[in-house]
DNA sequence: TGTACATCAGTGAACGCGCGTTCACTGATGTAC
DNA sequence: TGTACATCAGTGAACGCGCGTTCACTGATGTAC
């Protein structure tokens, strides 16, 4: 839709086979994804799919490299909104996870559920890093308003939000195994994470 | 091993298949899976699986429910074990969490990756809930030491628990995406929930 | 501007494979007399 | 104890299917002269 850059016979055959693939994940699960069928839903053969990848495992590895790329800015710029307060930089990121996995699923799953492995992916490991680096780097602001006694590692209290972030998304924003939410996911990543900021002390036990 | 039932010719084929089925989760990952295999596994026919299991998708669910079931208990002890104090008890229930997914890996990923539907299914649901029932009456308890005005809900507490439990787990617990765990997965949890705790006003801040 | 040629994205047919599932069967086990 | 019968767990062959992948090809596009 955006720019068509128009190659020899399809025009961008590789990233409509891409955006083929995400419809069906998102759809049907990272088992439901096949070559053949996100060939056929870019109206091609599935031998085409050579022309662009070395086979299914690397085009999954694509929507995954772009979901990254995604996230990435995704958590920059709320990284860059809650500026200068680190405090609000840091929350910022957790909300900005939580609306990453809503908006898009497809990329969602490619990356934490379709078994893509980022350590046989140089790549895939790189663009991955810059997301977590900046979820990091918050943490690390964060800490520095802390007394040096009772200041955890970055890299621990980094860890952590992601591990909320992750279980608030796989268990209770999606129909997988909790019935169905007790709680808008959002509200409960929100006091999740608010709870946890005042048990490291950078919130006053106000309400 | 233990009770030989013997059956007319095999002796159990409907446990050993459940055994199969854990054995292939585990190794190659929920996609691993197949009904084929796990009767080659367990010295018999494709055919002969159903005489036991409606199909594929029923045997998958066979060893989810009986994950389920190890996991409640599990749950269950550890709550008993910290009685009767209630913090003791919460905090051993998220442990006996990560302890489960790390000596049921075929289980676990039954449970909460293999894409079995707890919703469609009452058995699963009704051992499901009891697992996830007993980490409520936790909170619940531990609610009780709380004032009233600053007393979040005991379901919420009990999500937020088992969310980053659950985080753990999938990203720092298994090779998936986190490269490899910067702490081990038993200190981040401990540390994690010990803030959480903290920010509760459930902890005295010490160190 | 027109023609000859090179490129290479996508075709179409074919492959071998393992899958889940069905079916009529067989033969070991358990039971009634 | 011995015989006839009923049960039903597991067999073996067959099925249709869609998968990922390969290969020689074709024909539209781009380029050199």
């Amino acid at each position: 839709m955006t720019t068509k850059k128009r190659g020899y016979h399809h025009g961008n055959l590789r990233q409509a086979l891409v955006e083929a693939a995400l419809e069906l994940i998102e759809e049907k699960g990272p088992t439901g994804f096949t070559l053949s069928e996100a060939a056929k839903q870019a109206g091609v053969t599935p031998a085409a799919v050579y022309r662009h990848f070395a086979g299914r495992e690397d085009q999954i590895a694509e929507a995954a490299r772009q979901g990254y790329e995604i996230f990435g800015d995704l958590m920059e710029h709320a990284y860059e909104k809650g500026r200068p307060s680190a405090l609000a930089s840091f929350e910022a990121t957790g909300r900005a996870y939580l609306a990453f996995a809503r908006k898009f699923p497809g990329h969602y799953i490619s990356m934490f559920e379709s078994g893509v492995s980022i350590t046989r992916n140089p790549d895939l490991a790189h663009v991955a890093n810059r997301a977590f680096a900046t979820l990091e780097r918050a943490a690390t602001e964060l800490m520095a308003g802390l007394p040096e006694d009772k200041r955890p590692p970055a890299r621990m209290v980094s860890a952590h939000v992601w591990a909320m972030s992750h279980g608030v998304v796989e268990l209770f924003s999606r129909g997988s195994p909790g019935t169905r939410s007790p709680f808008p996911p959002e509200d409960l990543l929100e006091t999740g994470i608010g709870i946890y900021l005042r048990g490291l002390g950078l919130i006053k036990p106000d309400a």
